[in-house]
DNA sequence: CATGAATGAGACTTCATTCAT
DNA sequence: TATGAATGAAGTCTCATTCAT
């Protein structure tokens, strides 16, 4: 009541009340994401995403019946629905496979990355052996439509001749590796404050790029190496 | 065996209970191990640890004076004694500084990334921000001297002329993103026993290092996007 | 009884719920201190005391933090506010010092000494050295409030002329003494209802009051003790 | 071992180990008592007695069957004993009646009220009602043949014109109280090291003496309040 | 719709006592 | 005798969820 400006006593339909009443569901959900990042999906009390929502504990559960809806609700508000938007550029993108990868990567960092959003990896790492119906729920609606998603991308890089033919999946992981990475530190170590845990994320994305795309090996010394990149043996 | 005055020298050296006692700690480490990387620190009861190892809740508390301390005791002896190997091998190594890296490689692959241990980074990542005392710890003990390890490594390979001069600090976190991927990937999702989350990790690995040391761009196209790859713009 | 909906429609405004929970901070103070000075604060559990104020466990930690501060809050309720009253009684008394240390005496005889509060004493003797923090409050809430108000009391007998010049801290300390004594023995051996300690306290007041006025010793063998009455040696 | 100097290996029946072995008892009681005054019966661990005697747990259990048990040995040793001297002492006593008061009061002070002895009193009123069958034990072991023993002293001064005619059961209490207070004072409050709670016990035993044999009020004003000193009313 | 009082299972940790050695 | 490893009951405090108002 007191955040909003009294409307017009004879506003219409809509009062004050009525607009926070259809807003509740948005700040419970905001404030779960926030606490859920936070502390984990386990160790977050339903009381505090309340209070943070500004609504007592009951009212939490006249919107989500459980603590792990509430999470699933998260998820979905979050994730699926940008993978959703990857997938209507995928579909209609015209210009080289590297642009398309670069335009995801720019998406996934602006909505995903820069948000708090990023932490619901480093949650789901933590619960999915305990909460194994939010481990299958995550894997059906994040992590198989995201990858579907970029193996066709790389796919379509290699069908244009793009792309050197490395196994999609693969790639795929390799994209997501030091992505998931950063996401992951700035949410556990990252947000410690603790010295000597500092980490530039663009400096490291641009340094991982130029890996990428160039290898970290110098041109004169690659054939020594090019046989097999597995792990070698020691001596 | 130190504890009892010479025993007759064709009888056992010690006694049943002299043998438990003694293997007591390990065991018990061993059962924590598993159990929190399992569950998680939070989510295990030290009474599961204890059982586990076949004692009692009480048991536990004679070797160890808190969960916490329990935690401790497993990262000292997963992960600190190892690295400091780690840090014999690059004193003493005259190889090649790519060989050196396989070799650290391999041994974190056998020695930790195909055991249990593996599961501390996940249980990292999950609790950090709940118990800053661990994460203290872990950085102290674990973060700081394998990073120091790995820069060390690559400003030896830099120094060399064998390596880009890259920003150490940044190739280390490249060069470690991929295998925490595997690690966490392996103890949460790929725990759970979902279709579709398989992951083959030396698939992974070998394709991971292509790109690494060859970059995914074929060599024709490379001049192109020589420039920058930070993230570009979508359009 | 207070269990019961549909109270009359032209009730008060608060409902039977609003009624209980309003009554119970109270309710739980005094099963706590009924408790506390029975078995000791140690030796109470915090569920026997709620289950004493016919509420379960988890509720008890509604109304107070911990079991500390449960018993903080007792002697606040207890002593605290007492003691203040004792306060206004002395600035504004008109009589004789006697009758206003009778008039004091006779307070704490039916505020404290008639009621369980007085088991706090025996509580604290018990406790202060295994509960610092108790021992703290209870000396700056309890023993130098109540002690400062005697003293002043002796010091004005002394001043108007009506009593011995002795030191007054020495004197409060020899008023205390038998009323605590009472209330200590009243709590622990007279409580167990074993034979031969019972312990008549009027008769007991009336025969230290006539030793306090009038001396022990006959007034004709008097001369011979005058000169000090440390202990003497024994020959 | 250590702390005895090793004996000739020829000295005959008592090695230093047997030396050793046979004040073990005597170390236990000293530890027990010691601690049981600190922390009271109940919170006292078995273990840090055994500990503080030298010896391990197991060894405690050997010689006293029970911590009970052992509760009622310090007992034994520290007041039992001392109850019987006083008997003797009262039975062939020669002199005035104070006299014999002075000396019993002496020995007390000096065999119970300076030593650790002085904390059995605080410990049995902390710990009566929870343990009711050291209560029993304390009574018929302490309680009882003490204020017997106080008693007929009282009446020998009635008998031989000595003392007022007061009921000697509340002169004994009266005579008791200060002492107790004193002791319990020590090693509860008066042990925390709060500042404000010192106590002088002599000058208070002086004042109180003084008191006692005086009175406290001044002869000139006495006559108003010899009526009944009783509490009296406030107006 | 909204509240928040109430519940009770469950977690960590302690400690008297036992008993194999 | 002496040891000390082992036990397991018990105690404090937390929190998801319910439901009367």
């Amino acid at each position: 009541m007191p955040l909003t400006p009294s409307p017009p006593p004879d506003a219409g339909t809509s009062s004050a009340r009525q607009r926070r009443k259809e807003a509740r569901p948005q700040e419970l959900l905001d404030a779960a994401l926030d606490l859920f990042v936070e502390k984990g999906f386990a160790a977050t009390r339903s009381e505090e995403v309340a209070s943070r929502a500004g609504v007592s504990k009951g009212t939490l559960y006249l919107y989500f019946p459980s603590k792990e809806e509430l999470f699933k609700a998260v998820v979905r508000q979050n994730l699926s629905t940008l993978i959703a938007e990857g997938e209507g550029l995928v579909d209609s993108f015209e210009g080289t496979t590297a642009d398309l990868l670069s335009c995801l990567m720019q998406a996934w960092w602006e909505r995903v990355g820069h948000t708090p959003a990023s932490g619901i990896f480093k949650i789901m790492i933590s619960e999915a052996r305990n909460f194994p119906d939010l481990a299958q729920f995550y894997v059906d609606e994040v992590v198989q439509p995201s990858e579907r998603l970029l193996a066709r991308t790389i796919e379509r890089g290699v069908e244009r001749g793009e792309f050197r033919r490395l196994p999609a999946h693969d790639v795929v992981h390799a994209l997501i590796a030091p992505v998931l990475f950063l996401a992951m530190h700035k949410h556990s170590l990252g947000a410690c404050g603790i010295r000597g845990t500092e980490l530039d994320a663009d400096s490291f994305i641009s340094t991982q790029m130029q890996m990428v795309l160039h290898g970290l090996v110098l041109p004169e010394r690659k054939d020594g190496d090019s046989a097999d990149h597995r792990i070698a043996g020691c001596r």
